[in-house]
RNA sequence: GGCCCCAUCGUCUAGCGGUCUAGGACACCGGCCUUUCACGCCGGUAACACGGGUUCGAGUCCCGUUGGGGUCACCA
């Protein structure tokens, strides 16, 4: 038997980070068994702007490198690949549901449906239908339209017995089939639902393993009766533990930013993000824009491959030790036997942590690659980047060493980018290096005549010229370094200084420490 | 509330009866390095939810309790 595994999200505009995890899982196992991957849009909710809602899922998708072997765009032999394209194939199985007895059109209004639930609930007792209006026979169909009612289609659900799935994380789980409701298929209107349209599509599509997230344990019952009343054969299912909230076991989602800006990394990494938005002109809305959501890490600058590698091990592991995957290391060592039962929750400093190992393994050239497109966004340097341009960036970069570790971060060092009379300088750190300190105006004055008459401008030889500096006039290196940086960085904080130094060049330089001292 | 799932350091996890006085990683706390900030290096704090069994022996198996979570739509 081939391995076929599917992802089939529904067109939400937007990709969750869980939903990612799902998609990851599903595409290692297929990949590890020589299967395929199948992506296939779960659109039977009646949706106006489906393309526009799936660009971010698509495009999140392909650029974490979950590719499909089938699916949008790149079709295949067991389209369409829209559930709302299949509507036909949903309706035959409707009709096969019902001639086989295992499902009957029910006339009930959702208001008679909602009284009973209402009075079992009243009466402690389960909530069971009492299938007063299901019309088996052409007799009693004719006689409930003729009241003016409408009919949906529901499963004839089993009210006796037990089923037992055996998963391929969780092992046996046991469900009675009373407790299980006549779950409606088919609207009034004649659509179909998710659960139908799922089990169909899936043996459509000849899906081996259903692999999704915990929360749909408790729909499988009625999704194996729907199989086996189709006579299909049952897929193997396995049931991956969601992914939690920040430091809590329960199920992340979007809509709970509020609460998670509570935590402090992940309220740390937001106003990161913030900031990197903001100096690029981007819509940084709570919406869009939260590590909760995909295209928050492709935004601010973060490798897909250290969010997979990151993504791969909540949940997974391969052994006690192995932490730094690449994608193809993840493929060879792959399986579900090693999937965690319980959630994980989210943790941005571990995912930080893994973006920022990804980073050092990247040469310069790769590195100025992801940082100059932020520049240009942020308006710091010309697109396309000129040539000398570019060669400043990728001193920059080799300067800052393993201070960048998102590519956004670029723009805290855009003092290496500003035109000279146009540098901020931070107060507070003008006042604490340069103005405060007695004698620092004075030594910076000093140093600055011996930049000045320096012949070369390199690092090394740059060090030299501070130190004959200090030994002559008895100074400390503290005494004029802090100085120095403020007045050629506006910062208190920076890179090595006699790089900058160098990177800056001499004109530069010495602008910069006049204008410094201008201002104490 | 019914049903179902889950339970090792703050977090992600290793552990598939003895080698566990429980290992790794992130985070945290010290220290070293140092011109700032990072990096790096060294060291440290920190967990088997509880109670019964089974067994010569339980983090590991069974039962229960507690706790956490998921799900109960003419959503997916």
């Amino acid at each position: 038997m081939t391995i076929r595994t599917r992802f089939a999200p529904s067109p939400t505009g937007y990709l969750h980070i869980g939903g990612v995890r799902t998609a990851l899982f599903c595409w290692l196992f297929a990949r590890a068994q020589g299967g395929k991957f199948i992506l296939r849009i779960d659109d039977t909710d009646a949706q106006r702007n489906v393309r526009e809602a799936l660009r971010p899922i698509l495009g999140g998708l392909r650029w974490l490198g979950i590719t499909w072997d089938e699916g949008p765009d790149v079709d295949g032999p067991f389209g369409p690949y829209y559930q709302s394209r299949r509507t036909e194939l949903h309706q035959a199985a409707v009709e096969e549901l019902l001639a086989r007895g295992c499902a009957y059109r029910d006339f009930a209004t959702p208001e008679e449906i909602q009284a009973e639930r209402e009075a079992a609930v009243a009466a402690k007792r389960d909530y069971v239908y009492s299938r007063r209006w299901m019309a088996e026979s052409p007799e009693n169909v004719a006689r409930f339209e003729a009241e003016g009612r409408r009919s949906v289609v529901r499963l004839k659900m089993p009210r006796t017995g037990t089923l037992v799935i055996d998963d391929l994380i969780r092992g046996k789980v046991e469900f009675e089939w009373a407790r299980e409701q006549d779950h409606v298929i088919q609207r009034a209107d004649g659509s179909c639902l998710y659960h139908l349209a799922s089990a169909v599509d899936d043996y459509a599509m000849e899906i081996s393993h259903v692999i999704r997230a915990e929360e749909h344990l408790s729909n499988t019952p009625r999704q194996v009766f729907i199989i086996q009343s189709l006579g299909y054969p049952l897929p193997r299912h396995a049931h991956l533990p969601f992914v939690a909230e920040p430091g809590s076991k329960t199920k992340l989602s979007k809509r709970k930013l509020d609460k998670y800006l509570k935590n402090r990394d992940f309220a740390d990494l937001v106003d990161r993000g913030r900031r990197i938005a903001e100096a690029i002109g981007l819509d940084a809305s709570p919406e869009q824009f939260n590590p909760v959501i995909v295209d928050f890490y492709r935004q601010i600058g973060f490798l897909p491959r250290a969010i997979v590698n990151y993504l791969a091990l909540l949940g997974w592991s391969l052994d006690d030790r192995t932490e730094h995957f690449d994608v193809n290391e993840l493929v060879e060592h792959f399986s579900l036997d090693r999937v965690n039962k319980a959630p994980a929750s989210l943790d941005t400093k571990k995912l930080e942590a893994f973006q920022a190992r990804h980073m050092q393994k990247l040469s310069v050239a790769e590195k100025a690659a992801m940082v100059i497109p932020f520049l240009q966004e942020a308006g710091l340097i010309a697109a396309p980047a000129p040539a000398d341009v570019e060669e400043r960036v990728e001193a920059v970069l080799r300067a800052a060493g393993e201070r960048i570790r998102i590519a956004g971060d670029v723009l805290e060092l855009a003092e290496f980018f500003t035109p000279d009379d146009q540098l901020p300088y931070d107060p507070q750190a003008l006042d604490k290096r340069l103005r405060r300190p007695a004698g620092a105006a004075e030594a910076l004055r000093g140093f600055r005549a011996k930049l000045a008459a320096a012949e070369t401008f390199e690092a090394d030889a740059l060090e030299r010229l501070l130190n004959d500096f200090l030994a002559d006039e008895g100074l400390a290196i503290g005494d004029v370094i802090h100085a120095l940086r403020v007045a050629v960085t506006g910062k208190a904080v920076g890179l090595g200084m006699f790089e900058t130094l160098a990177i800056l060049g001499k004109p530069s330089a010495l602008a910069r420490i006049d204008r410094a001292l201008a201002q104490v």
